[in-house]
DNA sequence: CAGTATCCTCTTCGATACTG
DNA sequence: CAGTATCGAAGAGGATACTG
């Protein structure tokens, strides 16, 4: 791994993943594949219309999600993982293996302390 | 890997890792080892002492990295990966590598743009 | 040397209301 | 249904000056 600046790639990664609720949707469109606007919005509770548009735009921008938009009434708007943005789960996969780890850490922290 | 609310644990190692020079911070501390306040302020064009100080304490108070002040004057203080810290070096590497792609990808992108 | 202390700007996120 | 538009709060990061 090389981290002279000009050759750390470290940064594309992670502007990429960072978003209150990106890791979220990725990680949900991973697992359920295709997903309406709406079905994103009741599956990620707390999240507003405004900042899911926000975020699903900012992916969509990176090539990470595919938007469909069905021309009908009502609306139908349908995202999707690409192919490009499957290419993100080996990292999501350490993340989540080691937050698990992070999580007994933390607690044996808080027992030592409290001691 | 399981995206339900309360057992995804990705948003863990995120937090960590977010900060625009916490991963170049961590990326010198593990191929240099331990350094000091200055050796790592010069390594990192553009940083502010500042804000240097801010992404320190924060990774310290993660336990990612450990905080060594020996009392002398002048003063030195030393920073140092923790062996808790090693542990996210996989991430890094895994979006290293990621975003070595990524550059590719983009190139490509912007030659498909440009037709 | 290794920090604090102020002041500032910019972005992110949230609440709420409106619309084709 | 799937968005926009507007307003507001909070925090990250930067410029600059000062200090034990």
């Amino acid at each position: 791994m090389n981290i002279e600046p000009t050759l750390c790639r470290v940064e594309d990664a992670l502007s990429i993943l960072v978003g209150k609720w990106k890791p979220i949707i990725l990680l949900y469109l991973l697992k359920n594949g295709t997903q309406r606007f709406s079905e994103l919005k009741r599956s990620i509770p707390g999240v507003t219309q405004k900042v899911l548009t926000k975020q699903l735009r900012e992916l969509e921008e990176e090539d990470i999600i595919e938007r469909v938009v069905h021309p009908q009434v009502p609306p139908k708007v349908e995202y999707s993982i690409t192919e490009y943005g499957m290419s993100l789960q080996p990292i999501l996969e350490a993340m989540h293996e080691w937050g698990t780890k992070h999580t007994l850490h933390k607690q044996q922290k808080m027992n030592k302390e409290s001691i």
